[in-house]
DNA sequence: AGCACGCCGACT
DNA sequence: GTCGGCGTGCTC
């Protein structure tokens, strides 16, 4: 009998190189696959994950190596999970090995093997006993078997107890255990609105199989209680489900809710603020079918759930879902995907549909469920006012109707809020003697003014670098510098001169940056210890305020000046998710928007609270321009030290795509919209067409064959498909 | 991405 | 004379 011929691994490692690497492994098995490998490669030694299994290797006997271990501990990544990530790699043209290995837990990624242990332990019968016998002078094992004498103990919760454990491990006196849930009812569902109903009717009757919805329900309608419905009648069956949320800020709310409708299930949160520990735990809980509900950011999506049965992905339209580098995904997109492949339904939730979702629930693609009214039927809407700032000249950035009605909301000792989309003191220093601004030396950006101690610093929003402020203008030599314009720190000041009784709270990525500063603020804010809040959009995303009843906007119009095709979109969600933030429960709300545009249909159809009319009046000029989501994009980006070098780059690869081109329209190379950023120009090349197939068609080979090419030494490039930022 | 190999300037 | 600059090429 001649032995078995020894198999080979096909191994995925995180190497930018689009390629498998094949190992020798003798024992190696089909169960192997989706386990994770510690391979020789080079030098070095690295991690990867088996994708297939093969009789005869690509590359000459001579070069093949044997694999170090095959980590069989843990569970492999499931068929599924290959498959998605395979389309991910394909769609976004990014390497499978680096995909892969993304979408594992960090802890996963390191060399050593080592398996969590259980997370949580009890005692056993013959623990009991024995814990009924111990010697009064054995404190360390009395304390553990008073720790363990009720329910089961998360592990965590054991430190220092360490040695004591391990040992009645060993004697059998305790064992791993599940954690109980908490023994507490669950809260009784709210009645639903008829229009929820209609939704949830909707929604059941095709709980089976793929489908794509689309739930449009205006701020305060009810979404989360038409998913928490839902994803009951899903947990009944024995499912679980996925539910991406677009921010961290938002997953301990919305685990608490969760946690209160179903307090006996396994629910997981994951998101990148779990320590790397934390993030194993919960994603084995997840893979092992453990976890039923679980609530994440975008890289949840990836997540491995054996009994997935419907996916939930809230406020859709949020760009926070797209990745902005490596493997640059579209959580949104890869959802509906992986939905379709696993036979699942899949539920898109927002009050301001991205336009390439709402388009897709008008060619038939998604079906669309509306909820167009608030749920509580004393709240209504709120009053949407424009402010003409042309004719009510702001002071410092506030005009005489927003001042007049942040002192009426005072005196009935109601909140407010003060939006502003710019953080720091003032966007600029400004020589009043030459015209002068503050700009980075780094970037082909205006430097920003901050408050700094007693007085001000420059700073660089794009690089991050801080300078201390000129005496004297560098180009003429005034004296004469100002912050020009506001931000948030600035309005912050001037509020508190015009109110000096008022308690205000300014809510920024700066003021919150600290962690646990927003939930602090978060809380106070609920506890009505704040009378005025100035915020940036940090506060318009998804968070009940429920005393708020009125919101002033400044600085929108800026917005509907950018060159960004999709700005106004981004403009009138924005506005809509801050206006919901008046008035939620049973208080009317107001919200003033400061505007020298009062006769701009952006503002026209936010007054009339008319996301229909948006919509589809933007959806008709984009069809003339020919963009998305009439068109398919993807944009290829460099950065070099010299414009030139990046230029001659995108040129090349211009001429490279050139042949290839079917179908597919590949513009000039162009500047980038921010041309520098820490010393490296940047620029770009769009390519476009009528549809994905095609674009893909073109993509795969071209960026091959850009791959293939060796690029000139300081020179980046990468592709985004579907871009969203310019 | 790392990391080694390889061919030209300023140092003990 | 070497130490080291980073250009180029490879990793089963």
């Amino acid at each position: 009998m001649t032995p078995p011929t020894p198999a080979i691994l096909q191994v995925a490692l995180d190497a930018p190189i689009d390629r498998l690497f094949d190992y020798l492994a003798a024992d190696a098995t089909a169960a192997d696959i989706g386990r994770r490998v510690r391979v020789p490669f080079g030098p070095r030694r690295q991690v990867g994950v088996v994708v297939g299994l093969a009789e005869q290797a690509g590359v000459a006997a001579a070069q093949l190596r044997e694999v170090i271990a095959i980590d069989r501990t843990l569970p492999a990544l499931p068929a599924d999970i290959l498959r998605l990530a395979r389309f991910a790699a394909d769609y976004y043209q990014h390497p499978l090995g680096p995909t892969l290995l993304a979408l594992l837990p960090p802890a996963l990624k390191r060399q050593r093997f080592r398996t969590p242990g259980p997370a949580a332990y009890a005692l056993t019968e013959a623990g009991r006993a024995r814990a009924a016998t111990l010697p009064a002078r054995a404190t360390a094992q009395r304390r553990l078997a008073e720790r363990l004498a009720g329910s089961a103990v998360a592990a965590t919760e054991l430190a220092g107890l360490r040695p004591v454990l391990t040992e009645w491990l060993r004697q059998g006196w305790a064992a791993a255990a599940d954690l109980a849930g908490p023994d507490q009812p669950s809260e009784a569902p709210p009645p639903l609105t008829a229009e929820q109903a209609a939704a949830l009717a909707a929604l059941r009757g095709e709980a089976h199989g793929f489908a794509a919805w689309l739930l449009f329900g205006v701020t305060g309608s009810g979404k989360t209680e038409v998913y928490l419905r839902l994803i009951g009648d899903v947990l009944a069956r024995g499912g679980q489900v996925l539910v991406l949320l677009p921010e961290i800020h938002l997953t301990p709310q919305m685990v608490e809710r969760f946690g209160r409708r179903f307090p006996g299930r396994r629910l997981v949160a994951l998101h990148s603020g779990l320590g790397d520990g934390e993030r194993l735990a919960a994603w084995l809980d997840c893979i092992d079918g453990r976890a039923d509900i679980v609530l994440g950011t975008r890289l949840a999506v990836f997540t491995p759930l054996p009994r997935l049965a419907l996916i939930v992905v809230d406020e859709e339209h949020d760009a926070s879902y797209k990745q902005m580098e490596g493997l640059r995904y579209h959580a949104r997109d890869v959802a509906v995907w992986r939905a379709r492949a696993a036979g699942v339904p899949v539920l898109l939730g927002s009050a301001t549909p991205a336009l390439e979702s709402w388009a897709n629930a008008r060619r038939g693609r998604y079906r669309l469920l509306a909820l167009p009214k608030r749920a509580h039927a004393e709240a209504e809407l709120p009053q949407v006012r424009l402010v003409d700032s042309r004719t009510d000249k702001p002071k410092q950035g506030i005009t005489a109707a927003l001042r007049t009605a942040l002192a009426e909301n005072l005196a009935c000792g109601e909140q407010s809020l003060v939006f502003i989309n710019r953080r720091g003191y003032a966007p600029v220093l400004y020589c009043r003697a030459c015209g002068h601004v503050s700009s980075c030396p780094r970037c082909a950006a205006h430097q920003v003014v901050h408050r700094h101690r007693d007085g001000y610093q420059l700073r660089c929003h794009h690089c991050g670098l801080a300078a201390r402020p000129p005496q004297a203008c560098p180009a003429c030599g005034s004296l004469d510098l100002a912050p020009a314009g506001q931000g948030t720190q600035k309005v912050e000041d001037h509020l508190a001169e015009l109110f000096p009784a008022a308690r205000i709270l300014r809510v920024d990525r700066d003021s919150a940056a600290r962690r646990g500063a927003f939930a602090t603020m978060r809380e106070a804010i609920a506890r009505r210890e704040v009378d005025i809040l100035v915020g940036t959009q940090i506060v318009a995303k998804g968070h009940d305020f429920p005393m708020l009843t009125l919101v002033g906007v400044i600085g929108a119009d800026q917005a509907l000046m950018s060159t960004d095709f999709r700005a106004s979109e981004r403009l009138f969600a924005q506005l809509m998710q801050v206006g919901g933030r008046a008035g939620r429960a049973a208080h009317a709300g107001r919200v003033l928007i400061q505007t020298d545009y009062p006769h701009h249909p952006l503002y026209a159809a936010l007054v009339t609270h008319d996301y229909p009319a948006f919509a589809g009046r933007t959806l008709d000029e984009r069809r003339q321009a020919d963009f998305p989501p009439w068109s398919y994009q993807a944009l290829l980006r460099a950065d070099a030290r010299s414009m030139a070098e990046a230029m001659a780059f995108l040129d090349a690869a211009r001429d490279l795509g050139a042949g290839l081109a079917d179908g597919v329209q590949i513009y000039d190379p162009v500047p980038a919209l921010m041309p520098r950023i820490s010393e490296r120009e940047r620029a770009q090349l769009l390519v476009q067409a009528a549809g994905r197939a095609r674009l893909q068609r073109f993509l795969t080979p071209w960026v091959a064959a850009l791959r293939e090419r060796r690029t000139a030494t300081g020179l980046r490039w990468s592709i985004d498909i579907d871009p969203l930022d310019w």
